[in-house]
DNA sequence: TTGCTTGTTGCGAAAATTCGCAACAAGTCA
DNA sequence: TGACTTGTTGCGAATTTTCGCAACAAGCAA
């Protein structure tokens, strides 16, 4: 899943940032680590090309880039965070919580969701990235919840 | 919104689990600290009363009595986990990523939802809370998202 | 190309969260 | 009530994430 540079970097500089090394390396780190990336995941992968890159960057650039739409957040079944290209299309995750699977879900499935929000509450949900947690096909008869 | 302590303890002594003053003393905390309660805030309020109750203990505190659903995790705009009461009847928000405030959602606006996943995707979605992030009707204008 | 402006980075320290293990104590059973 | 079992806690260290600030460098304009 390459992602467009040029287009992002145009992206980047017309919203007054900068395009730095850092923030390229970071970006095809995610990109090439796949689906769902952990800060230190990203970090050790990074700080092997560039070694004076700290892990502080790596949180900050996650941060900035998830800001600007082109990283999306992830919600693991333990809690802790993960990161992943933001495509045009957003879709969803069941995450399960027995054994940790995820299950993508298309985008189609939130958008009444989110006329329903909006209609009913005024509320916009942001739903660029959602997840679910729950229990799978295979773990729904084990677990006893 | 006192919790009823006896039955609480009941429960957790019948699933093989014991009640320390610890955990007495976090329920108690988190209860009264009110909707959204930051780990340091238990652990502030906590603390004054049992000097010798250490940070870990509020962590694993608050994760098990999640678990043993008699508290609620809630993912707050900032990416950071908060916790408060878990009612009978299960709550869900719409956080504001601007100003930061919390809708309550009622329970059944998820229930069709649920459904549709279970029927489609033969995936048991986990709704004892689920938190939404978007712009409430404040901040919707003034945000340029 | 050169110099300025100011957004970014690196570093070290702080804060937040988790872990391992020995000491402790809740609940149980005689 | 008095031991025993084993789930829990406290502590200190490790890990993860954030912060503050001075040095740096991307992009712009001359």
């Amino acid at each position: 899943m390459p992602h467009n540079t040029t287009e992002i970097n145009r992206q980047l500089r017309k919203s007054g940032y900068r395009v730095t090394p850092q923030r390229q390396l970071i970006l095809d780190a995610v990109c090439q680590l796949g689906d769902h990336v952990t800060p230190d995941a990203v970090y050790d992968h990074v700080h092997r090309i560039a070694p004076t890159l700290s892990r502080a960057t790596v949180y900050r650039v996650l941060h900035f880039l998830t800001e600007q739409h082109i990283l999306a957040m992830v919600h693991m079944a333990d809690g802790r965070l993960a990161y992943e290209m933001a495509g045009p299309e957003p879709h969803h995750h069941l995450v399960c919580r027995s054994c940790d699977s995820l299950l993508e879900l298309p985008h189609s499935v939130l958008l009444a969701f989110r006329r329903a929000m909006d209609t009913q509450y005024d509320f916009e949900v942001d739903v660029s990235h959602v997840s679910f947690f729950g229990h799978c096909t295979d773990c729904r008869d084990s677990a006893g919840a």
